[in-house]
DNA sequence: AAAAAATAGTTGACACAACAACTATGCAGG
DNA sequence: CCTGCATAGTTGTTGTGTCAACTATTTTTT
C-alpha cells in the first residue's frame, strides 16, 4: 500500500473539523469561525485588520472570510469599522466578549493537540511541523496551478 | 505566533483539493472521487469490495461514499454487483476504463508530491509521514469525541 | 483630469463531507 | 418461527469552502 499524504491530511482535516464543532459548541463557535478568532488571539490587532489580510494569512477565500466575519459579528465576538484611510476596506476588531472565549478555545485546542501527539516522539512532531510549514510556504510562494504542464 | 497544526493541515487539504480538481479535470475525475479510485489502484479488488469497507478504510462517511461511487459508476470507471452472499451489500469493481486512468492519475499525484517535497530533507519528509500516520491511527482507534471532559 | 486597472468586500452557485432518518437485509435469542 | 437488533446502502439537510460576477473604492496610466 503506497503512502499517500493526501489521505492522511484529508482525514486529519475532516476529523479536526468534527472535533472542533463538537468541542466548541458550548462556546457558540464553529470550526469555520475558529481560524479567525485564533488570529485575533495570537496577533496584535488593536489597530484592526482588513478581511483581505485575514484571507491572505489563512489562505482562505475572501468569500469564506466575509461569511465567517459576518457570523462572528452577529455573535458579538468581533466588531467592524469602515477604514477611513481606505474606504473599500473594513477594520475588524476583537470585542471583549470575543476575548472572553480565549480560555475555552485554547483549552480545547490544547487538549486536541495533546491527544494527537501524546506518546509520540517530540522531536518527530517538531519535524512534522517544520515540514508542513515548508510545504505550505511553497504553496504560498509558487504558482502551482499548472505544475504538470512543465512535465510533458 | 503560535504554531498550529490545524492551520497547516487545513491549508494543505484545501489547496490539494483545488489542485486535484484542476489537474484531473481532463480525466473527468474530481477530488471527491479520487480517494476511491486510488483504493482500487493500490489494492487487490478482484473479488469486489463493499462500500462499507471503502468508508472504513478512507474514514469517509458512508453517505459520501455512496455519492462518489454513484458518480464513478455513471462515468464508467467502476462497476457494481449485488453481493449474493449478503444481499445488503454491493460489490464494487474497477472497470477497464477505470484502470486506464491509472497512469494520468498517478502522474498528477506524483507531480504534486514532487512539488511539495522537492528541496526538503527526505528524512524529515519520512518522519512527517510517520507522525501523520500515527495521529490518524490514534483517531481511528480512540473515541475522542469527549476528550476534554476528562480534563475538567 | 479622464480612462483603465487594481483592490476590498459581497453575493450566488456549486462541490464536498457530516449527520440523521430511512429502507432493506441479515442474524441471534426467546 | 418471530421479535429485536445490527449492518449495508440511500437520500435530505446543513455547514464549509471555492469560484465567478458584481459594486464600490483606490491607484496607475496616459
Amino acid at each position: 500500500m503506497q503512502k499517500s499524504v493526501g489521505r492522511l491530511v484529508s482525514i486529519l482535516y475532516r476529523k479536526n473539523q468534527v472535533y472542533l464543532n463538537c468541542a466548541l459548541k458550548s462556546a457558540q463557535i464553529t470550526a469555520s469561525e475558529l481560524p479567525f478568532l485564533l488570529y485575533f488571539f495570537r496577533n496584535d490587532t488593536t489597530a484592526g485588520i482588513s478581511q483581505e489580510a485575514l484571507s491572505a494569512y489563512l489562505l482562505i477565500d475572501k468569500a469564506a472570510t466575509a461569511r465567517a466575519v459576518q457570523s462572528l459579528l452577529k455573535k458579538g465576538f468581533l466588531r467592524k469599522e469602515k477604514d477611513e484611510a481606505d474606504r473599500r476596506a473594513n477594520k475588524i476588531f476583537l470585542t471583549e466578549l470575543g476575548e472572553q472565549q480565549r480560555t475555552v478555545v485554547q483549552a480545547r485546542l490544547q487538549q486536541w493537540t495533546q491527544f494527537l501527539t501524546e506518546g509520540l516522539d517530540a522531536q518527530s512532531v517538531d519535524t512534522m511541523f517544520h515540514v508542513l510549514e515548508q510545504m505550505v510556504e511553497k504553496m504560498e510562494t509558487t504558482d502551482w496551478h499548472n505544475i504538470w504542464r512543465n512535465a510533458e
